[in-house]
DNA sequence: GTGGTCCAATGGTATGACCATTGTACGCGA
DNA sequence: TCGCGTACAATGGTCATACCATTGGACCAC
């Protein structure tokens, strides 16, 4: 075995050690979801550090969507959100080049077998919160932004029926990110709108009968239909 | 209809315009990984703004995963990783209390379908990295790390052969979520190792034979152990 | 009450200074 | 000439201080 030489203090930045500390607070529930955090002067004389180190360490946690920084408010622990993942996905996928056809064939492998779980594990909770959107679906079919928040809002919650949380998340990254070319198209497709209601319809029916095969195969017809018209679209718009 | 009420635009904070003019910059492609950043003093000088802002600016950039900074050198623009994704999705994972059991029953799903379509795409070129990693683990049965390393790449390789971007960077967070659980269980199971090697050369086997319902069924069957050999792991040491 | 003003607290930005690390140029000695 | 160490300049990290803009609440006039 081969000497390792490994040891030799790793030199620490200071604004990493008050990232963690805060942090390991906020994992453990010591910090409560909209629970303030003290000033940042405040924090910076009980740390004995500078402002400095306490605002790079507070605008770390703020990146990484654990914080929210409010000017003349203060800053304030946020709940568990979806948005920061987001966002990395995205950016990592435009630096890859990824194309809207790749992201509409994972979303269709990851939300098909989805709908089928759904429709097994799906409490009557989840039924309520299901029509609900539907019913915002049909009654946004001349707002087009509030049409897609709830059809992805239907999306989600079907996730949400599996019961499984790593599955929830899967499903609010790749539906957010294929969001924007969504509401794009729906813009110029209006018949699709009432295409897209039925679909639903159909999803919502088959999951509160608990018929796993049917809300797979619907849920797989509604996203074939979505990624034929987006391909249309981006072959006619280059 | 209700009014909406539209709100007025949010006043932007200074660091934030410099963010976004290096960002679009990077993912322009005007910049390139391992280019190096003017330094700080420079940035300031041309923004026409305070170092602060310029740190602040950096600082977030780093966070985000698209530059590296090194103190004494300069700020370097990175290659696109993962990493941060899957820190994010960690982190978030964390807080929201969802379990192994629920990450592994997700790889599951998304891995076997991905298996099935990396055989039907695969190139002679994805064949022999696969050859690869599958004989870095037959070499590695004594070193768990590397062994675990070699199985989460064999595995991201599997999806590189999809040709779906976006099915490669799910499958690399969700096999890098797992990784800890899985090094931690090998530890415990050394015949699992072994057993791991069986598995993935039936995997190689059938992909090389291009047989997408074979390729899926060695997935199912080789993550479903994996999936029991944790579960009985994490119920006896609670 | 209603509305406006004032003020303290907070995060955002600007300066300027000094420290620690790093790479390189320079110069000394063999 | 070569090898090696020192000095130095450049860079990011930290500190201290000051001032600005926003926010919310206290206070006051009506």
């Amino acid at each position: 075995m081969a000497q390792t030489y490994k040891p030799v203090k790793p030199r620490a930045r200071l604004y990493r050690d008050i990232v963690d500390q805060i942090q390991e607070l906020i994992v453990a529930g010591d910090l409560r979801p909209g629970d303030r955090l003290p000033a940042e002067r405040q924090l910076a004389e009980q740390f004995g550090v500078s402002r400095t180190a306490v605002r790079e360490a507070i605008k770390s946690l703020a990146e990484k969507g654990l914080v929210d920084i409010m000017v003349g408010r203060g800053t304030f622990v946020t709940s568990p959100s979806h948005a920061h993942v987001v966002e990395s996905l995205t950016l990592l996928l435009r630096v890859e080049e990824s194309s809207v056809e790749d992201l509409q064939a994972a979303r269709t492998l990851v939300e098909v077998p989805v709908a089928g779980l759904a429709a097994e594990h799906r409490t009557s909770e989840n039924l309520a919160v299901l029509r609900d959107r539907l019913a915002e679906m049909e009654s946004s079919l001349n707002d087009v932004e509030r049409f897609v928040e709830a059809d992805t809002a239907f999306h989600v919650e079907l996730a949400r029926a599996t019961g499984n949380a790593a599955l929830v998340l899967l499903t609010q990254a790749l539906t957010a990110l294929i969001q924007k070319e969504r509401t794009f198209m729906l813009h110029f497709l209006e018949d699709e709108l009432r295409a897209a209601v039925d679909s639903h319809r159909q999803l919502l029916t088959a999951v509160e009968a608990g018929d796993a095969e049917a809300t797979r195969r619907a849920m797989q017809d509604h996203l074939d239909r979505v990624g034929e018209r987006l391909e249309a679209l981006s072959n006619s718009q280059p």
